[in-house]
DNA sequence: CTAAGAGTTGAAGTTAACTTCAAGTCAAGA
DNA sequence: TCTTGACTTGAAGTTAACTTCAACTCTTAG
């Protein structure tokens, strides 16, 4: 019963990560844990807000990586505030914004162009009325740019 | 300069994968190539459309192994029409939805939620007006299925 | 015919993000 | 005090999806 400190245990328990993630976030240098005398980990609470962020970082799709970058920014001499949690955890809107584009992108590709069976967005876009000879000109804007690049027109 | 067929570097060229990627996917069971007298692969046209295919699943998010069942529900007897085509491909409208729901899910919630500072979106949303006493109860009904799980009150 | 660029192979390497293992050591309730 | 479950470590294993390597062999323009 951790009047303040939590094992390992119930870190794993509360946060969702198995003990062996949280054992590698420490080697990573992304989450701390002091010590027993012992040897044995003991966290401190802010560790769990720490791990939510990780787990939400993962979920908007940055790598540990990136986390650890984010983390960084993080004041070390005091406790982070709500304000500390908000600035590093803004930017995910444009990721976000911008990877639910590509999708919607996607999936209003697909729509039109899964009618003709042709599985080309490219050429598919390229027939259509707006752009006539464009051989392999620009392509259409609003799709993502891996979508542009070499799908090629078949048979 | 094949009238018919396709040279290794000529598919890499045309469908923007590593010639060395197209030697794995010949291995995975994901394409064929036929062979010279002296052992070097040629390919059909059709594999362009069958690359394409790929391509486009992998960023819809299904891994190798679901490309492999999907490929494999094409007639293998006659060339895949069309109808063909489509009908596999249609399955991704509802991945795309489901995953653009859930990232604008998420988006939403830290529009709200991140400016309270807390990270944890269940407990934001467990504090507002409609559920007032659920300590451990469903959470809000928009949310992904991986937000709802483990993420913790702090302090 | 020949040079050289293109292609061939199996095996091993790569990266991310962890997990599993073996062989112990700690902590704490009865 | 003892027992037992929780915890410790470094090293090695895992999975996906490829890439890289070394040492050859083909194909083809000239």
């Amino acid at each position: 019963m951790g009047i303040d400190l939590l094992t390992v245990g119930e870190v794993a328990a509360r946060s969702g990560f198995a003990a062996s993630a949280l054992r590698f976030y420490e080697r990573e240098g992304l989450i701390l844990a002091r010590r027993t005398e012992g040897g044995q980990r003991r966290y401190e609470r802010s560790v769990l807000r720490r791990l939510a962020f990780i787990r939400a970082a993962q979920h908007v799709g940055l790598t540990l990586d990136e986390v650890r970058t984010a983390l960084s920014r993080l004041p070390a001499s005091r406790t982070p505030t709500r304000a500390d949690w908000t600035k590093i955890s803004r930017s995910w809107r444009k990721r976000l914004d911008s990877e639910i584009d590509a999708l919607v992108a996607l999936r209003d590709g697909l729509d039109s162009c899964i009618g003709c069976g042709c599985l080309s967005l490219k050429t598919c876009l390229l027939s259509n009325p707006h752009d006539e000879a464009a051989e392999d000109g620009p392509g259409a804007v609003y799709l993502p740019e891996w979508l542009r690049e070499p799908v090629p027109a078949d048979r």
